[in-house]
DNA sequence: CGGGGTATGTTGACACCGTCAACATGTCCG
DNA sequence: CGGACATGTTGACGGTGTCAACATACCCCG
């Protein structure tokens, strides 16, 4: 996890100025937003989060934020959404490794694996204030079933190749591996589980494995 | 879910009066804050608690619920651990009901049951406050445990009658049960999932199923 | 039975937060 | 070069959590 929001403002800018000197006042004061509020999740969760906060750790006034985000719901909007293009991306990367078994187990693997290194953006993803809010912000909507639907074509190409035991349908089957990893980050993040990562892949592979027939 | 915390406070005090007359002042705000707490959480979610709004409700002033409760988290963590009263004695009689089979597939659903029906509860235990916070409320890992233990019980004694596909250690199946109903309480509950109750329902029965050997 | 002590509830204050309105300034385009 | 627009600032308001000081109801003990 990178700290360059804890940079004073000056140097992004500076190094901002060089690379396209079109820029002004702060250079790029949404990127620093952001990556500040993340920085602010990670030290102290979700609630640690405030506009203000950001703003002070960003260098700007504590009303600089409106210029970028309606609100304060509109910038954990930009960070769930980031966070799911990122896991989108994730999953994909995973899905075009190894063989058709590898590509399975590593895939809930993937999911893990972002989920445990990228825990602000997951718990602002799945954070209560972004709960039960669909059809309200469009664009975070679609990322999401991107996400989703890679999940969902891997388990049907699975299935389709004969590898799952049962004969459950795919939605289900995805469904119930999403609730199964989704929980899994969850308990670990929250502390509720003593695993530490490599406990966690390895319990996640053998659960993949166990969904599947023998190899 | 009662909607007792809405009363003026007077009600509550009367009806405490008649029953036991050595009651005085409200009665019994501690309840009626916590009532009300829960209350707002139903209706809005962990952000729109507030302990002023449940002062209010309870008709006390806005400084009273620190008689009761020495912050905000106290206030959680009660209702966290009354949930988790709630939970393991909903487990626990969910396992004394119906054959071997019907035990292990029962629990799952009871579970869900008490995830979706006392949602309020449920985000509150598992919600962002109270994360982390292993080892600092005492008595809420305590009841935490409990929950947990009962589980890993029910988890042994199936695996001892060979009700169980392969040969996975009781602590990890139990924490893969655990981590498969939460998330898919958590998702559910926050609107990622579009299944209503009976779906739920009969999909934690159909995984736990495919969990066990053919009847 | 009455008075003090304690548990409970109230009032007022403070700092912090999200947000709005008004203002200031840097940047770009005609 | 000058105005229009994007960006950032200042100040204010209401809401919240929390503390200190005060007020009151209940209980027990002499």
């Amino acid at each position: 996890m990178l700290t360059v929001s804890t940079y004073p403002a000056m140097i992004r800018c500076v190094r901002q100025a060089k690379r396209s000197p079109k820029r002004y006042h702060h250079g790029d004061l949404r990127r620093a937003l952001l990556d500040a509020a993340v920085a602010l999740v990670a030290e102290g969760g979700v609630d640690a989060l405030n506009l203000r906060e950001a703003a002070r750790r960003a260098g700007v006034s504590h009303n600089a934020p409106y210029r970028h985000f309606a609100d304060k719901e509109a910038l954990l909007v930009a960070i769930a959404t980031e966070g799911f293009e990122r896991l989108a991306e994730a999953l994909e990367a995973a899905e075009a490794a190894g063989d058709d078994f590898e590509r399975f187990v590593g895939g809930g693997e993937a999911y893990l694996r972002f989920a445990l290194e990228h825990s602000a953006h997951y718990r602002v993803m799945f954070g209560p204030t972004l709960a039960n809010k669909i059809g309200q912000h469009p664009d975070l909507d679609l990322v999401g079933m991107r996400a989703f639907k890679g999940l969902l074509d891997q388990v049907e190409r699975a299935e389709a190749r004969g590898l799952l035991r049962g004969d459950t349908p795919p939605d289900a089957v995805a469904t119930t591996m999403w609730a199964y990893v989704h929980g899994l980050a969850m308990l670990v993040l929250d502390g509720h589980l003593p695993l530490d990562a490599d406990a966690v892949y390895a319990l996640v592979r053998t659960t993949a494995q166990s969904m599947m027939n023998a190899p």
